[in-house]
DNA sequence: ACGTAATTGTGATATAGATCACAATTACGA
DNA sequence: TCGTAATTGTGATCTATATCACAATTACGT
């Protein structure tokens, strides 16, 4: 009984898992429905339960003092969401909301622990998970610092095609999700309008592409160089 | 027989695990010296092992294309150095070398894992351990792209007060090493001659003290109310 | 299919912070 | 303790990017 994955799901739980221990988690689960913009949780909020993401997307961000909203990522079928809150019991570090419809897994904290203890094998997955999502974090602030606007663009869109792109035949990587520019520039941590002004750019270039409202890129080689430290 | 802990070692391994893991860890371990100024690795080496750092100062850097250092942290006594590589084997993310003499204990991958598995409670350690790096990792990111230079160098002075502070009797936390404006400036990612200027501002409003080449938070409260998000 | 709201596009200006160019200290090795 | 190197301090530019102020387009609910 051979189910389709989700697809392309890069830097998520999903995939390397042990069979048996992601049958383990599911079967341990609740499942949780979300309506386009609804909110799975607030910052702030406590709760500790993580949960994984089955169909849809979602987005991670904060809201700063000043009111500018930051992204901190966008979220495609097999990402794993509120894991933080799970092993320090601290409140929620961000507000994660439905960009479309989602369909997800409640795990609780209880849960999560009692099938890690009994399979370590979870245990060194989430390790690797959050190592992985540490690494990346070191990059952005490194980049934040370091690369122009151009650069932290393409690296915004170059991190949404990790998290909900699809590759086509020859190499091109479809974003599934319609992106706002708003959304783009709250990646890369820089205003709508430069944003707007250095997406023309990619355009021009060949290395992005819009059709239909949903961006593609046509250069994965080229907006890496772009955004590289 | 009780030992003097390390003063003052906040977010870090040290302390909150159970001592008899503790102990397991210290005799499964080498010791390793640094004299000032020598490097333990370089970012793109590969290691899959990780080091407790029992006595000394260190400094975690990567340096950017344009040969910019960013430093992203500043180790004391108890950090654990590292630890990344152990969990998924990729190459060292940064460079870490020592601001002074540096005692370490050495951990290969292996021993580690071994421990662990015997012993989940080291697991949950870890998890904890990174989940609050990246905690303090997405808050770094909101901040560089929100806040102000001032506040920046605020927040810079503050991570190094957890890495490397003592507390003394009426709430000023001295900063045990000689810090350079040039790597408060790496930390915060500004230029060094800002970086200066916030400096003195600090000083200027007896929230921040130096008094030979030793910097001393006189205010804690304030310098973290300048570097909210 | 129409009308309002949301998003996108683009110039003109303002400004925080980088960069430059040194002088003044301070640290420290011989 | 002397002398060179490293750090610190400070003004004067310069510039990348934010901000402002809209028009043009596109999306989408009823």
């Amino acid at each position: 009984m051979s189910r389709t994955p989700p697809p392309r799901a890069r830097g998520q739980i999903y995939g390397t898992m042990p069979a048996q221990a992601l049958r383990a988690i599911v079967t341990s689960s609740a499942p949780v429905e979300l309506k386009a913009r609804e909110v799975l949780f607030h910052a702030g909020d406590d709760g500790a339960s993580c949960y994984y993401l089955r169909s849809g997307a979602a987005k991670a961000s904060v809201i700063a003092k000043d009111g500018q909203e930051r992204l901190l990522a966008v979220l495609g079928p097999g990402a794993l969401i509120g894991e933080l809150s799970l092993f320090d019991d601290r409140p929620r570090s961000a507000t994660v909301s439905a960009l479309r419809p989602c369909r997800l897994m409640h795990l609780t904290k209880a849960a999560f622990f009692k099938l890690a203890d009994a399979n370590p094998a979870i245990y060194r997955q989430a390790l690797m998970l959050l190592t992985e999502r540490l690494r990346g974090s070191n990059d952005s602030m490194v980049a934040q610092g370091t690369v122009t606007v151009l650069g932290r663009v393409a690296r915004a869109i170059e991190t949404l095609g990790e998290g909900l792109g699809e590759e086509d035949a020859k190499g091109r990587i479809i974003l599934a999700q319609k992106i706002t520019q708003t959304d783009i520039a709250g990646m890369a941590g820089v205003a709508r309008e430069n944003a707007n002004r250095a997406i023309h750019e990619l355009m021009r270039d060949g290395i992005l592409s819009r059709a239909k409202g949903y961006y593609a890129i046509e250069k994965p080689e080229a907006l890496a160089e772009l955004s590289e430290i």
